[in-house]
DNA sequence: AATACACCATACGGTTGCGTATGGTGCAGG
DNA sequence: CCTGCACCATACGCAACCGTATGGTGTATT
């Protein structure tokens, strides 16, 4: 008889975010996953709100850096770091990186932790690009341009768009890394 | 006492799915919202699906050329095209395009729809790209960031993600129609 | 004027999911 | 051993939605 605390269940609910959005983090779902029932649940929240908030703030801690995390795995100098950006990505929770986007939508909270996220990957990867000989400016817009162009392709709903994105960043890479 | 018609209902789903996303699409509300009750509904439509079903064919005839008659209303030669790309988008319902994304998450049809709309608007801006003096698969992959970089930032939830976009785009047209 | 039909209201049943109340169970410390 | 607490099961009330069944109302048609 495996008890369970606080952090099973806020993994549950990002699981079941990540596979069917905000609609699938049901209480009595998450407890059949966990082979439970609710009163496990509702002794250890007050309430959905509760998990909820607390899977946000989990994802804040581990998603947020997840992206830098994964271009400093990849090492090299800049161009091969970049160019290998989105090969590195294979090993992030894509889909709860677009459920996140979707619960966004709905959420004022959710859109301001995406917002400070967001912020600090694209503030990293301007980083990268000035370290190529980018001035700040430029650098910053392109960083702009490469970021949101992997959520756009994460959040596009594709299944295979990793393969079509490694291509292009193949190609594209060699241009944002360019100055003038 | 005015009387409603198939259409009416389609469009007050898409703008509930605009707002509130497919959890806000509910017969009962949208009755609400169109001062009639459910009887009506289930008067022009079997059931919630054919309305969903409805909603997403209305989208795909009226928004798949959005992007592009946007770029085209802005005229102009490719450098001034691309970068009033953003300044077009204004008259978008970026919202529902936003929307659309979280709801392809949960539904493969909806998949599909996106990804015909994605590869429509891709193959524009490449060709708009090449007008440039662009080679094809740079051109491609270019277009490609460019693309999903618009459905990222539409996708991030910002609030005030336009100003910003605007900014960098103006900063990356020149060298995204750029050769060699 | 009577009828037919398009459109809507009302009322109901069924399901689902949240939350609560309360009783059960195993393991700690005394 | 037994008592207390952490953790879970069971059973229920409640509200929100979907869908159905059926009756009502205005308008066009003959």
């Amino acid at each position: 008889m495996e008890r369970l605390d606080r952090q099973s269940w806020v993994d549950a609910g990002l699981a079941a975010l990540a596979q069917g959005g905000l609609a699938a983090v049901r209480v009595e779902l998450l407890a059949k996953r966990l082979s439970v029932t609710k009163g496990s649940f509702y002794w250890h929240f007050p309430g959905r709100e509760a998990l909820l908030a607390a899977m946000l703030e989990v994802w804040e801690q581990r998603q947020t850096g997840a992206v830098i995390a994964a271009v400093e795995a990849a090492g090299g100098p800049p161009e091969e770091r970049l160019a290998r950006l989105s090969a590195a990505l294979s090993g992030l929770d894509l889909r709860l990186e677009a459920a996140m986007r979707g619960w966004g939508a709905a959420d004022a909270q959710v859109r301001a932790a995406l917002g400070r996220a967001d912020a600090r990957r694209c503030a990293y990867l301007q980083g990268l690009i000035e370290s190529a000989g980018v001035p700040p400016e430029p650098a910053r817009a392109r960083a702009r341009l490469v970021y949101f162009a992997l959520i756009g392709e994460i959040a596009s709903g594709a299944e295979d768009w990793l393969a079509p994105h490694q291509a292009a960043m193949a190609l594209n890479a060699p241009m944002l890394l360019r100055w003038p």
